[in-house]
DNA sequence: TGCCCTTCTTAACATTTGTTGCGTTTGCCC
DNA sequence: GGGCAAACGCAACAAATGTTAAGAAGGGCA
């Protein structure tokens, strides 16, 4: 059932109405598998689907003239990493596979029908863009002030909470598909950087990444350097 | 005529409908003055209105625990930087009048209700939050792999397209009320740094920054170096 | 005018991060 | 099982950026 984690998503963050929900479930979608590194979305490109991503991690990213990249956003399972595309044309950032993943796509055309007909729908997916905003509103916080030592705790602690709750954490293990050249593509530094405060947050026995698995090795110690205040996420319907 | 600003931006960014933008210059509003430096709003706060800029300039910020603070985004005449709390009770970052400001609020149920009768207003305000979304992804971007000096003027190129299309652009001068330390959390770096960065591209003959007015030196140069590509800003229809 | 506060400016030095290079490990495919 | 490519690990050195400190310049106000 491939509207699992993003149902489970947008009950938490709005209380969603399960008629929308229902609504939402019966439009049709057709999936498509992309292989890892393959390319779903290119900078430019007019898309006339939105994605849903059903299994696999995808990010965006820009790439800068000097060749460098930056990734923007990590996407899960129940991300919708192209919503923007439902008002504006082009999209002005590659939409790239992680891993192999399985994505839904919904014609535009059908989902601003629905929107049309039912006004909660068009509601769930506008905060759904603020959530995306207001994560991106963290990560420039995180490049621009945090530590590269405090910036990995912060970045997985933030993925390790929306993993958790698409049931994905199990043992305060989990994955997170990305190179350590990848993950230095999302902190802003280079992966022989990445490679060292890898190996500090190992030797301090805070957590350990292999192979994108992270297993947390003390909680507390993670917590109190990550210094993490989920409100951004809006994973609290009282927030 | 305090709606001038925003409605230049909207009918740029999305060719929006007149009668929209009619019904919102009918909206009730409070104007409310505040001073250099002041807190608009609060990290938490649950504001019941939104705020329109209607002269002056403010910013987005955060602050990390050990007190270093980073500036989210810039905000000038035209701009809404709370539109988000139409669907989230608190926001989740200050919001400080960099300048003398004067603010319209606009209550959240005098904007609700409007959106219920005029749909086309809804959807204005979703595309303005995505653009503002858009632009938190490139700052990303900006913070993450520009060097300092490009940073920089890539910073002051973005600024100056917001600001040339709501006519605050004379002759290749213009006014960004920010101190050289405000220009530093910005781009996540210290005032000293700021200040060497700043040398440097007047030495080189770029631009020139006294007191919060930008003064281009050499188009050519600050083009070359900035490698802006504007399409994120949606300030051409036909993106 | 003179005082005071903020901002700007610069230098010397410390720390972080990038670059280059190379050896090791891992996973995949024949 | 052997070979290959990608990812990992690490060290030496270079470059960028932070820290600290101090003086200069500017603006507001008594």
């Amino acid at each position: 059932m491939i509207w699992a984690p993003l149902f489970q998503r947008l009950k938490t963050t709005t209380g969603a109405d399960d008629r929308d929900l229902e609504s939402l479930a019966a439009l049709p979608f057709t999936l498509r598998n992309f292989r890892e590194n393959q390319t779903v979305l290119r900078d430019g490109e007019q898309p006339t689907e939105c994605c849903l991503i059903a299994d696999g991690f995808c990010v965006r990213s820009k790439t800068v003239v000097d060749g460098r990249r930056q990734i923007l956003s990590i996407h899960i399972p129940g991300d919708l990493p192209n919503l923007q595309n439902l008002h504006f044309p082009s999209v002005d950032h590659d939409l790239i596979a992680l891993s192999d993943c399985t994505l839904a796509f919904i014609a535009h055309k059908a989902l601003n029908d629905l929107i049309g007909e039912r006004s909660g729908v068009g509601d769930m997916f506008w905060r759904d863009t603020l959530v995306d905003a207001a994560v991106s509103r963290e990560w420039i916080v995180n490049v621009g002030q945090r530590s590269t030592y405090v910036r990995l705790a912060h970045l997985i602690v933030e993925l390790r909470e929306r993993l958790r709750l698409i049931g994905r954490v199990i043992d305060n293990t989990f994955e997170i598909p990305l190179t350590q050249e990848q993950f230095g593509e999302a902190m802003g530094v280079t992966s022989v950087h990445t490679n060292r405060i890898l190996r500090e947050l190992r030797i301090d026995g805070v957590l350990e990444l292999q192979r994108g698995t992270v297993r947390i090795l003390n909680e507390h110690k993670l917590q109190e350097l990550a210094q993490f205040d989920g409100r951004y996420l809006q994973m609290s319907p009282s927030s």
